[in-house]
DNA sequence: TATACATGACTGACCAGTCAGTTATTTATA
DNA sequence: TATAAATAACTGACTGGTCAGTCATGTATA
């Protein structure tokens, strides 16, 4: 038996969380381990025993990330409902945490940034992307090939869509009094759906 | 008179072009102000003669590409066109040198990252996305008061326009095999157009 | 000769990562 | 129950490398 119960799955989110917060507030590069140290309420040299480098600490950050993504993503359910009706349901999910998601904001465009000289990024952005329109083509399809929506190309759609989510918050970040990335978001993608609907 | 000629406007733009290169392929904290000056064929030294420090250098580069997007911007003859032959002239000319512009995008999501913690960037961006909105929304505006276009929100359709421009780029960067950014934001603004049209 | 322009070795602050030492918890033994 | 042994968990002062920014010293041109 071991001395002491095995807290290191604990401690990791404990730290990641932490990391996230401090990274979100200062960036990669001017966020110090010992500001992450401080805000666990561990010391430097603990944050070494669960990850072995800063650069080790981000990935594992972006790991999470993605996970959480992924589990959102996965809550759209298709099941006897029109095209149109399931992609609105995308935009409402996608929305609905969204001000979790706005507060990491300055993390993701640091990995946008990372993505193009560090491959791992690069490959989980590649991932997330393609996940994301091997959901939602097959329902602008079946849109198509039952007469509800015109007979677009279903991945040009879903680029547009894909476009109009990221680039709503995107424009948010610009001027955030400008736009309102929840209200911004339905209205563009009632837009595009009008415009994609059979006369 | 001076003992030599003034030089000072030719340095500077040579050591920010430099300085471009250096921070798209390194990014702002990974770049040496040794690799800049090796990049322009300066010393070190010779570069605080001409900016006061890295970020004085950083927010120069910022300055140098807005003041470039504006001149861009400025292109756009409105002049007896309908709305929709505006909007889509106003993408091409926005694709025109979109390479050039693609390979400034590491720096790009640089700023938008600083954006959040940098009073100057966020003020730039912010002027940035309003002077688009008042380009963009008065011709739409005309588009509606003409009847060429159904009676919608010409800001909501500006913003949906410039979701799509900024989302289609991020989504190359997400995947730039997935997505072709000249075809994929023509294809997306004529759907959003399709949509906005009149019956 | 006067001076704008340029240099690059130097410095001092900074910080990621280390490690010798400490503390806390459990188990084994008497 | 008391004590010792075992070890996981943690600590924080320290180090070595790094690099932005400086400045004493050139150099070329009017």
């Amino acid at each position: 038996m071991s001395p002491r119960p095995d807290v290191s799955d604990e401690r990791k989110n404990q730290i990641l969380t932490a990391a996230e917060e401090v990274f979100t507030e200062k960036g990669f590069d001017e966020a110090r381990m010992n500001d992450i140290a401080e805000q666990t309420g561990l010391s430097k040299g603990t944050l070494y025993l669960y990850f072995k480098s800063k650069d080790d600490l981000i990935i594992a950050i972006l790991d999470r990330l993605f996970q959480l993504e992924f589990r959102q993503m996965e809550k759209l359910i298709v099941a006897d409902k029109t095209a149109r009706a399931c992609i609105e349901e995308f935009a409402d999910l996608a929305t609905r945490d969204i001000s979790a998601m706005l507060r990491l904001m300055p993390i993701a465009y640091e990995f946008l940034a990372l993505a193009f000289r560090n491959r791992y990024v690069q490959h989980a952005l590649k991932q997330y992307l393609n996940r994301y329109l091997d959901i939602l083509i097959p329902i602008i399809q079946r849109g198509i090939d039952s007469g509800e929506f015109r007979a677009v190309n279903a991945r040009e759609v879903a680029i547009a869509a894909g476009a109009i989510f990221e680039g709503t918050i995107l424009l948010w970040v610009y001027d955030k009094t400008a736009v309102d990335p929840i209200y911004n978001i339905h209205t563009s993608i009632r837009l595009l759906l009008d415009g994609v609907m059979a006369p």
